[in-house]
DNA sequence: TAGATTGTTAATCGATTAACAATC
DNA sequence: TAGATTGTTAATCGATTAACAATC
């Protein structure tokens, strides 16, 4: 399979999340333009994108939205839950543990870590705050593939190199710091700071 | 001045970062090479970013860390503070406004917003949840330009287009809808459950 | 059949990388 | 001067868009 770009999966997750509320209403099928329209995208977009794990069409009439949704589901992993750690749980922490949305997509955040003595056994949404020395093993216990770090900055290179030693794969990573790891971890960097300043930069240069 | 992309404006940030850190020590220049190293990007990469700027080096020698460091904080705005609303004060609202990175890097987080009425009068780090209806007129008093947008995903629209009514330019989207915004209106979502959901991808399709 | 729409190939666009003359 | 390094132009790469034959 040749390499995909990480934009066309994630129009295909935007795909996706389209027919899923498509699916309530009576049509069966769309086109690629008018699924393209609702989601701001081309009809061509949407085509190339699919084109790369098959023909899921028919021409003249599009794509049945059915089962373009449990075809895409199963290609993108969303038919099965995803155990994940965090680890920090400061205010940060704590509010991703808190966020609903990352259940109904099929995230479990099933662990959390910290340093600090005073967070370690505390309860957010029914996980309990463990030391960063059970890292290791609460992570194999409970099947954990994937983190999100939320340490602050001086701690995250430590915390990333506990969570690749303890097998994880895949890192999502809101400290500002760019984590040094062995190159067949998967790392995705959210700099909420960069977000803002980029912003910044284009209001400074508009108004 | 032509079109200059968001990913020349991002690096831009990242080398301010790294200069402001070289600042600290004795040595007076670098080499496009040896910042571009430092940050995981080409010579030639770091040359053409900054060339849409201007010429800010010596053949021969490299930048003068210093100056660098001082002009790109110009053209990128980091010289002025920006006042900041945040709309939602849940969890993630909280969080955001508890943060200390914002303020370190010249975002000042002065006005939060809540519908909830048990949410309206509580303080968090100094800044007073108020009721919806006076966004427009507390905005206006503290001189905001920028707004963050925390709320559920059926109620980011109608936040967004109190924003805009209230004249914000520039908004940082965390719900899971795509805003429809006017077209002068800058909108950077950023998607936590997309985030997860490519990473998750690779993953499956690595293991 | 006629109209609609696919899947794919070719053209375009934009961003990154390489190369190098200019120059400190 | 010789060596180092810039700023910029040209080449490459990859992603998006356009076009269209195939086909339901």
């Amino acid at each position: 399979m040749k390499k995909i770009s990480e934009g066309t999966i994630s129009r295909l997750f935007t795909y996706l999340r389209e027919l899923e509320q498509l699916a309530d209403f009576k049509i069966p099928t769309i086109s690629s333009a008018e699924l393209g329209e609702r989601v701001n995208l081309s009809d061509a977009q949407v085509r190339k994108d699919l084109s790369y794990f098959g023909q899921f069409g028919v021409s003249g009439s599009g794509y049945d939205i059915r089962k373009l949704r449990d075809r895409l589901a199963k290609i993108l992993g969303k038919d099965q839950a995803w155990q994940v750690a965090v680890v920090g749980a400061g205010n940060l922490g704590s509010a991703l543990l808190s966020y609903p949305g990352f259940r109904l997509r099929g995230f479990k955040l099933v662990a959390a870590f910290d340093s600090s003595p005073e967070k370690i056994g505390r309860r957010i949404k029914g996980v309990t705050v463990e030391p960063m020395e059970r890292l290791g093993e609460s992570i194999r216990e409970k099947g954990v593939e994937m983190a999100v770090i939320t340490v602050p900055a001086g701690s995250a290179q430590q915390a990333a190199e506990q969570l690749v030693a303890a097998g994880i794969k895949c890192i999502l990573n809101f400290s500002p710091t760019s984590l040094m790891v062995p190159a067949e971890i998967i790392v995705k960097d959210v700099h909420l700071c960069r977000e803002m300043e980029t912003l910044s930069y284009f209001l400074q240069h508009r108004r």
